[in-house]
DNA sequence: AGCACGCCGACT
DNA sequence: GTCGGCGTGCTC
């Protein structure tokens, strides 16, 4: 009897395929298993196991599997029954899940390379692309196709290549291969014939008229610690404050060497561990027998926690009672370059037991701690890591922490599937019988609500740690500062003194504004022209710095000439102000102060934002202006005012979500300021002192703030009062679009009496030359959400019928925020 | 996703 | 004429 295999790949297919299984494969193979298959012309890809059975297909004669790649199943049941609930409520193939989920190691595929075969008798009639192909393949065993390419300098080589294989001259093959190479980093070492101290003092005192080079290689020594450990180049540079050049003088004069090693991260941190856990005050004891009560019930646990209040405590005495049960946690935070010093607390406490899931990790170790987890390493058991972490293959996993979980990024936005980690969490939750706990400052207004309706339990804390005072809050008026021409800048005079004060006192200031850039709009003043993105449908953003103008959405730059290129008036002027503009006006003001920014653009790189966070830790920077990247939990101790350059752009920003998001934004950045002395002061400036966010976020009413947003989004029909799915429609022309998305509407409008919207244009309608329009659908809680996708599904099925809207994107985005 | 096939414009 | 660009259809 012939067994067969339906088999799940890596790629956005609507189904999955059903392969034949060769007799002698029949007993290795589980499902959860990797595979090896040929799919389309020739190539090999790595499927998952999803079934094993024995009905064969009719319609058509199956392939057989190729090769086994596992002997034990990769993915666990309960891994695949959520992939499956992913799939299926966010609307996408379970094939786009697979390749998020797994680490891009453990997918192989096929190369195609070619090797010499029979030459043929004359090289007479031999085409010349042939010939340098044989040729070539007289030096070198085997080609890949790129090579061939390159070889005979065209891009399509594959007809040319068949033709050959067809004569016989040459012969393919497919060979599986790890579809990324791992990346290594540069280490330096002395030479070997410098090892000896002989000549190395030779060396030292050849050295002594190139200072920077002799300290160098002090530094490298300084660095090795007496060991042969490896010492990393970039680091040495930074030790020694010497430049590439120097570097590369030494190893022209074969001094020093540069080799290349791949890091593992994982075992590199010197854990300690073994540390006690945090003695709770009365208040947080109170709040974790309240979780205690909460989890027990098998209810997701809100645990809504003023800034500063000590939740961190809490979760490590509940990761603490899991780990002594012998069961994996899994810490969930929302960007994780931001949390250096949360896992160095963690770490503290757990020791080896803690693990991160980076994005900085290479392919290794990504393996590696993938089999730690399913494996129940005693060094896996808590995992620390962003949104994608949720697809590590839990063994025993007990406890959910979701902090901070509010934020937005838990989101995936592009590509599918576009889940929401902190809902997906909860299922996952449910699977493996584990608890779930969400924390907050300033939850989520659904989360809050699904709390208020016992959906979740709530807990409760209102104190800050150690009983240090909120800080302070003021609306400052900036009409009020204007009439009276008190204002310096972008700088009312009340702001300006605050600062002074603090910078008298040796306090540190942090100041908001959340854009980037110099200015967000260059306009000229003679004909009102101002300059527009070639690509997308934006205006171009001023970056002083390189007197550049860029989009911030596809990345296009061009230098800023004085004269307007409408009317060549040399009148161009900006309107708005980002932090590039703040910077410069607080170097003009406080001249004495060091001043620096923290934004995308002076935080690009790997190590970018830990320098930032590690100089104003020091206390090397006085003022700190930036972007939202400061609310991320940064527990910045030195803090005495923080200033928000305009709150108005947050308040005005075209979404439902708008006021909820201003009033987390400013109580998350207000949070910084006075965290463990004195009571900080947080100044707001704004043109609207009286609108009612801004006094809920200077009252610190969150309750006042969830009442009244709860209330308009009832009003107004958005979540948490019914569900919202986006359809995107993208498409290069313009006609398409509309014409695609009017089609689906009107489909829509047929089958849902309501609750359909748009079809619209987003505030940017085109992106990377590319038009988008959306449609939302409203759901109301009555209405099955499963019937609806169904009907959805079909929807797209006859416009994909359609042949002129078959190359128009759809795009899908369930619970969209 | 990759690949083949077919159609079209632009170059040796 | 051939090369390469792109749209379209198919993959067990």
């Amino acid at each position: 009897m012939t067994y067969f295999a339906d088999i799940l790949l890596p790629l956005p297919l609507e189904r999955n395929y059903t392969y034949a299984i060769p007799a002698d494969l029949l007993d290795q193979m589980e499902v959860g298993m990797r595979v090896a298959v040929p799919f389309g012309k020739r190539k090999l890809y790595t499927g998952l196991v999803l079934k094993c059975h024995q009905e064969k297909p009719e319609a058509y004669e199956p392939k057989e599997i190729y090769r086994v790649l596992d002997q034990e199943p990769l993915v666990s049941e309960i891994q695949l029954r959520h992939w499956i609930w992913i799939a299926s409520y966010y609307m996408c193939t379970l094939g786009e899940v697979f390749r998020t989920a797994v680490p891009s190691v453990f997918l192989l595929q096929s190369e195609t390379r070619v090797k010499a075969g029979v030459p043929p008798k004359s090289d007479g009639e031999l085409p010349d692309d042939a010939f340098l192909i044989l040729e070539a393949l007289g030096h070198q065993d085997v080609l890949s196709v790129e090579e061939i390419s390159q070889i005979v300098d065209r891009k399509n080589v594959l007809p040319l290549l068949h033709g050959m294989v067809g004569k016989g001259w040459v012969i393919q093959e497919e060979k599986l291969v790890e579809r990324f190479k791992p990346k290594a980093e540069r280490f330096t070492r002395l030479a070997t014939q410098y090892q000896e101290e002989s000549a190395l003092e030779e060396a030292m005192e050849a050295l002594s008229r190139a200072p920077k080079q002799g300290a160098l290689v002090l530094q490298l020594f300084q660095l090795q610690q007496g060991k042969e450990k490896p010492v990393k180049t970039k680091d040495l540079l930074k030790a020694s404050g010497a430049s590439r050049p120097s570097l590369n003088a030494l190893i022209d004069k074969g001094i020093l060497e540069e080799y290349l090693l791949e890091t593992s991260r994982l075992d590199t941190d010197d854990a300690s561990g073994g540390g006690t856990l945090p003695v709770l005050t009365e208040e947080q004891q109170r709040a974790l027998g309240e979780i205690q009560t909460g989890l027990a019930a098998g209810k997701p646990t809100l645990l809504h926690g003023i800034t500063s209040s000590g939740k961190t405590e809490i979760y490590i005495h509940l990761i603490s009672q899991q780990l002594e049960a012998g069961k994996q946690t899994l810490y969930l935070v929302p960007e994780i370059s931001l949390t250096e010093q949360l896992v160095r607390r963690l770490e503290a406490v757990f020791g080896e037991q803690v693990a991160v899931f980076h994005s900085r990790l290479n392919l290794q170790e990504r393996a590696e701690l993938w089999r730690r987890i399913a494996s129940h390493s005693e060094r896996a058991r808590l995992i620390v890591g962003a949104r994608s972490a949720l697809f590590l293959p839990f063994a025993k996993l007990g406890l959910l922490v979701i902090d901070e979980e509010h934020e937005n990024t838990f989101k995936q936005f592009d590509p599918a599937p576009r889940y929401h980690a902190r809902d997906a969490a909860i299922v996952l939750a449910g699977y493996h019988k584990a608890q779930v706990l969400l924390g907050s400052a300033t939850p989520a207004v659904e989360s809050y609500h699904n709390a208020k309706t016992g959906k979740y339990a709530l807990v409760e804390m209102k104190r800050r740690y150690g009983n240090v005072l909120p800080p302070e809050m003021e609306l400052v008026d900036l009409g009020m500062y204007q009439r009276k021409k008190r204002m310096d800048g972008r700088f009312s005079e009340r702001l300006k003194l605050a600062i002074e004060e603090q910078l008298n006192e040796g306090r540190q200031i942090i100041l908001f504004q959340n854009r980037r850039g110099f200015a967000p709009i260059v306009e000229c003043l003679s004909c009102g022209h101002s300059p527009q993105c070639p690509n997308c449908d934006v205006s171009l953003t001023f970056h002083q710095y390189r007197k550049e103008l860029r989009c911030h959405y596809c990345g296009h730059h061009r230098n800023l000439e004085p004269d307007c290129e409408a009317c060549g008036n040399v009148t161009l002027d900006t309107k708005g102000f980002g932090t590039e503009q703040v910077e410069e006006e607080v170097a003009r003001i406080f001249p004495d102060a060091a001043v620096r920014r923290m934004d995308l653009d002076t935080t690009r790189g790997k190590y970018g934002f830990q320098r930032v966070i590690q100089d104003f830790e020091a206390r090397e920077i006085d003022i700190l202006v930036g972007t939202q990247m400061l609310t991320k939990g940064l527990d910045f101790r030195n803090v005495g005012l923080v200033g928000i350059m305009n709150a108005d752009t947050l308040l005005n920003f075209p979404h439902f979500r708008a006021h909820e998001r201003c009033f987390q934004l400013l109580t998350q950045v207000a949070g910084r300021a006075g965290r463990t002395r004195d009571r900080g002061l947080v100044l707001i400036q704004t043109f609207n002192p009286n609108h009612r966010i801004l006094q809920q976020v200077s009252a610190n009413d969150y309750l006042g703030m969830f009442a009244d947003q709860l209330y308009e989004r009832q009003q107004f029909e958005y979540p948490p009062a019914l569900r919202l799915i986006k359809i995107t429609f993208r498409h290069k022309e313009f006609n398409r679009v509309v014409e695609g998305s009017n089609w689906f509407n009107q489909a829509l409008r047929q089958r849902f009496t309501r609750g359909v919207l748009g079809p619209e244009f987003p505030p940017i309608a085109r992106i990377r030359n590319q038009y988008i329009r959306n449609i939302l659908i409203k759901l109301p809680p009555n209405q099955g959400l499963a019937q609806t996708k169904n009907s959805i599904k079909r929807i797209e099925r006859s416009f994909n019928a359609i042949s002129q809207f078959r190359s128009i994107r759809v795009i899908y985005n369930v619970d969209y925020i």
